[in-house]
DNA sequence: TTGTAAGCGTTATCAG
DNA sequence: CTGATAACGCTTACAA
């Protein structure tokens, strides 16, 4: 029943030409002449020609496939919004180019296979998502295989490493000034864990906008993103007993664990403790008040991971480092 | 520097033995002597040896690539905790396999181009996550390739077409008759979109319940899964002005909505009304009071599509229907 | 049990 | 500008 796949072979036959034309029109358009494109082209839509993937790979060293690497504890992953609306920025974008994603676990057991598998040519590149220090792995395989990193992971240095990122200094720079302006002194943070960048860049973001204000009090506490540690280190920080009056919490589901403690305490927000944060999500929305926070454009932070992919691949010269923009957005948390 | 990619033929060399051998060691080492699978696999082993993809599917006619078909709002999408999950679980199982995931986006504007990706041998099997009554397109595609939905799609009587399924008539029946064994008599539901077979499950398990009992009073409305449309359809059900004293929310965002408006009319949960909803997710457990629930195994669920469109694959003969169970999870909305 | 050889559907080189 | 023809790396009858 099923009509056998129409090869280029086919086509050629149909259109009068030889495989190699019809291979030409396909890739090459314009070093064709266009009376014999709109010819080929007709043999192709009468048959429903589709190249065959595989085929093509072989003859030319390019799989038009591009990995997008996520951490093997794929639950915790997608369960961040972050990354939730991250990989289908990037698989979006991907979607218009001739570029097919595939996502690929990172296996922590058997990081060789993973390596193997990137650096055997079944892939044209590779995205890494997570920012955790320890993927060095992927700076390594970057050195083969072109290779974006949403985030900076450590040894940026490297020249071959490739990194689009929101501007995380800036961001906290932005939020924590906004603090300042509305005349909080004394400021503290609840930043992320110190293995990755983004959490780095926050605090010191922090620290500039502090700093130049002549206002850090030190006052810093960790806390792994979620909501609980958010909690906790909230407590920790008032059990320093140091007067607080503004908080920049690295993200909104920090703030929110904060925003718990504070209101057991009896501690008013934004009255005692104005707050700002990061990441304009359910989190940041829903809270009550509602968070002061700074956006961050994940779609366009997709968008610039796959571009950046796709020229990179192309052989171009791309930034090493893209910053994407924040936005700061007002709501009744300070 | 880069050691060229070792390929099939120098593996052979190596261990003294032919091309094919070595296939055959790869292939199926049980047609091979012992010894023979031993020296072989040494040889790969020392030249870190990769099958090439690209080859091996044009001899083979296997790609061994399966497509995960998700629709085209991706954001919204992945927004979705339950799909959240649901990707990364079909990923996890499938990276235990021979086989990698291709994230493809269904394009609405040009769906042909979807089904001929699809259809040309590019790809082994798919996966098509969503359930809109809209999708047929795929119900057709699965004719020709091997397709596992999530959810029921229309068309289901199709002999090509199999289905993993949680238990969307088993929860919501179990749901409410948790409600009925406490006392409650005058019920309603708030239910998700008629175009999804989910949601018109879990209509037809609150029926089948509240008819079982005799009390159903034909309390029926109509949201689409939002916190939103729950509490308008909440407003709804109360301007009937008929008594209502257990309700099932077809899902946790549709409940919290729900008890958003029955807190500004200072009815009670669960004294004046009770409420079980469907979803394990952050709003079940932080909403208040907590909501006795029904969870959905999400992992067992991704692992039971990817385990069987992979054996659907392999030619064996698998259920058209498998539902996966769910479990009552006892919290304070009863 | 193992090797030989003929493809698989494209691309790419090289004449014409 | 176009057409042979040789790869590409592997699988798979078919022979031995």
């Amino acid at each position: 029943m099923q009509a056998p796949t129409p090869t280029l072979e086919m086509v050629a036959a149909r259109a009068g030409v030889s495989k190699s034309t019809v291979s030409r029109v396909v890739n090459s358009p314009d070093s064709v002449p266009a009376r014999v494109v709109a010819s080929v082209r007709a043999a192709i839509d009468e048959l429903g020609y589709v190249p065959n993937l595989a085929a093509r790979s072989l003859a030319s060293h390019r799989s038009r496939t591009i990995a997008l690497i996520i951490p093997e504890d794929t639950a915790a992953f997608f369960a961040d919004p972050y990354y939730a609306a991250l990989v289908p920025a990037v698989a979006k974008f991907l979607s218009t180019t001739e570029y097919t994603l595939t996502l690929v676990i990172a296996s922590e057991a058997e990081p060789g296979k993973t390596r193997r598998h990137l650096l055997s040519g079944n892939v044209d590149g590779a995205v890494v998502l997570s920012h955790h220090v320890s993927d060095l792995v992927y700076v390594e395989i970057a050195r083969s295989l072109p290779t974006v990193f949403s985030g900076r992971p450590p040894g940026s240095d490297d020249p071959h490493t490739y990194m689009v990122d929101i501007d995380n200094v800036g961001a906290a720079e932005q939020a924590t000034r906004y603090l300042l302006q509305h005349g909080r002194r004394s400021l503290a943070t609840i930043t992320g864990p110190q293995t990755m960048t983004s959490a780095l860049d926050r605090f010191e973001g922090w620290m500039r906008a502090a700093f130049a204000a002549g206002v850090n009090n030190g006052l810093v506490e960790y806390a792994d993103w979620s909501e609980q540690s958010g909690a906790d280190a909230m407590r920790r920080l008032l059990a320093r007993g140091e007067p607080i009056d503004g908080l920049f919490a690295a993200s909104a589901q920090i703030a929110t664990g904060a925003m718990e403690v504070l209101r057991e305490r009896g501690i008013r927000v934004p009255t005692d403790i104005a707050i700002t944060t990061v990441d304009n999500d359910h989190f940041a929305q829903n809270a009550s008040p509602a968070l002061t926070t700074i956006e961050q454009p994940v779609g366009m932070l997709g968008a610039t991971i796959a571009d950046s992919l796709v020229r990179l691949i192309a052989g171009e010269e791309i930034e090493h480092l893209s910053l994407v923009p924040t936005t700061l957005i007002e709501r009744e948390s300070v």
